[in-house]
DNA sequence: AGACTTAGTTTATCCGATAGACAAAGTTTT
DNA sequence: AAAACTTTGTCTATCGGATAAACTAAGTCT
């Protein structure tokens, strides 16, 4: 059923309006926000009121005067609560405790070795039960647990397909609620890497923003209009699986040439012969390649490869050329198809972004709609390794805060 | 400044609630309004006597009692006004008179011979000047036109850029706004189609669809839960210049393997030759043949091929089935990102539908991921050539009716 | 004919936003 | 230092709209 409108939704919007005013803004006098949102300055008291016995905000002393009596400050109160955030990945599950603003306050890892839901589980229990137990007094406590994790989730949070993990039909969101009796929010490992990005990152205040997270796969968090776009049934975002070789590399998937094979870690698999250089290859080339031939390359995980790349090895910088030409191309795709405002990569492989960014950004300038990269902004992600886990845990906080948003 | 809530606010989504509703679900009693909005009889009551009032609703009598007293029946009143809908192609511009529920009342069309702004313009006028003069009376009139272009529009409604008329930068809706002083809405062809077969034909019901709109070039519109998706600066869509061959055929844009290129009516100009089968050949033949080799193709146009085709042309079938291939290898790239729960073809191209269908139906059931193609539905045009036609103008009454929306 | 049902309106009440008056606490001017 | 002015924030009366519940209207069923 949808949502009508009564006096409720009226107060619980405004008050949403001037709670994400105060939150973003920083300190502000409540006239301030009666200024900035339309609000009557009346109205602003009432709600402020609220807030402040809500411990979400705090009035932080008096500012400077412009000339008449001087203003209260109001500021976000960080500390009312914590939230968790878990990045569940494929060898290491990471947590943190947060507070309301995204702040860490404690940050623990463990090494995944196998990878069936009952262990994984029980690693997720270990590293989570310290953090509820040493997490500080705070009026609303612990407000919830996101997780992001690396495969697709539906709308109830259910893992429904998590091939890294051999996963299928997983309710780990279920579990761990019932674990741990706060609310849950599980979502797709680059869509928990947006929400960090957009609020925390590199995407402040942008509205359109997409985020491509690259490791072993590729997939992508979209931020539409300033909310996760999760798609009819919330598996938005797999444009790792987007075709840019019609009659490429096979792919697991069993279509071919997505993009992860050319732009991901996949791609060390089918590093051209040492010497060789990819320019001047035609494709036929490429497709003899798949079939057998042996890397080339002197090691195979990124960290590694990052530090033959520090010592100029040929092979190491040429393949990142080329991986940085291919992401060009994918992000081109994504940005003439959306027309974000932003573009955020991220993701294990940016370690060697030194290395890919030159041709990533040639590429994109050289292919993109001209209207659409006109205005258009490319960046790595700001926070490194814990996008999504900050995203996680953001995306518990935002949950308990509620936003209510209308458009006419 | 953001929208804040007021009683005003309430009364208009609410209003705006009842009023969809009934548009939507035909004929209600007002007690089945309140009982599928959940608001209050009493404000149905009071909403609908409004709606009485403005005539966007009628009382069509009673219905059957289902034990008691009989209801009076509420239906949209598609009579109260009229939209004009206006497809401004690169050789023919079609204009369209419609109720306020899609009904073409009158339909006109004229030929564009030469493109400058300001011929397009004197042939606009001739052609919806009559569609003026002839409309019937009603109580609110003509509510607005609504105009779909072959270029991208920017927020504001001024024509950016439309590489097929040569323009850049023409502003469009002003002119026509001042000329008829009527409110105008323009927007790309490919969002007006989307908004047509969204309301009026494939997509009904449909909150997440895209629709693909083949012709001289692939452009789409996509619309996210109920509401056309434009982008940060209003150019989403472009998905015609989505690569899907990294390094195939240049493209006007600059860039290359364009999906335009091998799924449109500019693939025509790279039909092989012959009796050389497509499936079989590699990249490096593609290539060759970019260069020089005329095409082998009995005709250029898509209703003279369509006759080839009909009559059984081996050259014509076989690049049909390639036409397909490659159309469904760009939708599947949109179902893996976007996940939409329906995929809409139209435009020009699909007259060739017939021998497009099968091998794009098989790609995508080949290549998309399981769980997106799962559930989703693709299908072809309803509206046939009027996709875009009374698109625009539906976007010219959705204007008028104005649509509130709000969520949690 | 009387009991029961369903449709739609009327009435009293509640809630929250608003304007404008007002109190509080400054700064600037004389 | 007193008076005049400014800015901040609260208080008060009012208004608009949703709601529940009572009520009227108009049916059906036994």
């Amino acid at each position: 059923m949808r949502v009508t409108g009564d006096q409720a939704l009226v107060k619980k919007l405004n008050k949403s309006i001037v709670l994400d005013t105060i939150r973003r803004n920083g300190p502000l006098s409540r006239t301030d926000v009666s200024e900035r949102t339309g609000l009557n300055k009346a109205t602003v008291s009432n709600l402020t009121l609220e807030l402040l016995e809500q411990k979400l905000v705090e009035e932080t002393g008096l500012g400077a005067s412009s000339g008449g009596r001087k203003p209260l400050m109001l500021l976000f109160n960080g500390a009312a609560g914590c939230a968790i955030g878990i990045e569940l990945g494929v060898t290491l599950v990471k947590a943190a405790l947060t507070d309301l603003k995204g702040g860490i306050l404690l940050e623990r890892s463990a090494p995944l070795g196998r990878h069936d839901p009952d262990t994984a589980f029980a690693v997720i229990l270990e590293a989570v039960r310290p953090l509820l137990e040493e997490a500080p007094d705070t009026p609303h406590g612990v407000v919830g647990i996101g997780i992001g994790v690396p495969g697709m989730v539906d709308e109830s949070g259910t893992i429904l397909y998590a091939p890294n993990l051999g996963w299928e039909g997983v309710d780990l969101g279920a579990r761990l609620e019932k674990e741990f009796g706060v609310p849950v929010v599980v979502d797709n490992e680059a869509n928990a890497g947006a929400a960090g990005e957009r609020e925390y990152g590199a995407g402040r205040h942008v509205r359109h923003l997409v985020y491509v997270s690259a490791g072993m796969g590729i997939g992508s968090g979209m931020i539409i209009d300033g909310q996760l776009y999760k798609g009819a049934w919330g598996y938005a975002g797999e444009t790792g699986h987007m075709s840019i070789e019609s009659d490429g590399r096979l792919c697991s998937c069993g279509s071919r040439g997505c993009w992860e094979l050319y732009a991901s870690e996949r791609a060390y698999a089918y590093a051209p012969a040492a010497g060789g250089s990819a320019e001047g290859s035609g494709d036929a080339d490429v497709r003899a390649r798949d079939a057998a031939s042996p890397s080339s390359l002197p090691a195979l995980t990124t960290p590694e490869l990052a530090e033959y790349a520090r010592q100029g090895d040929a092979a190491t910088l040429e393949m990142y050329r080329e991986i940085g030409r291919r992401l060009g191309i994918g992000v081109t795709n994504l940005v003439n198809g959306f027309n974000p405002e932003k573009i955020v990569v991220g993701g294990p492989l940016t370690e060697a972004k030194e290395w890919i960014e030159p041709a990533m950004l040639a590429t994109i300038a050289e292919r993109a709609l001209p209207y659409h990269r006109r205005e258009l902004a490319v960046s790595f992600s700001e926070l490194g390794s814990r996008s999504a886990l900050l995203g996680a845990a953001h995306l518990a906080v935002s949950q308990f805060l509620g936003r209510v948003r209308v458009s006419l």
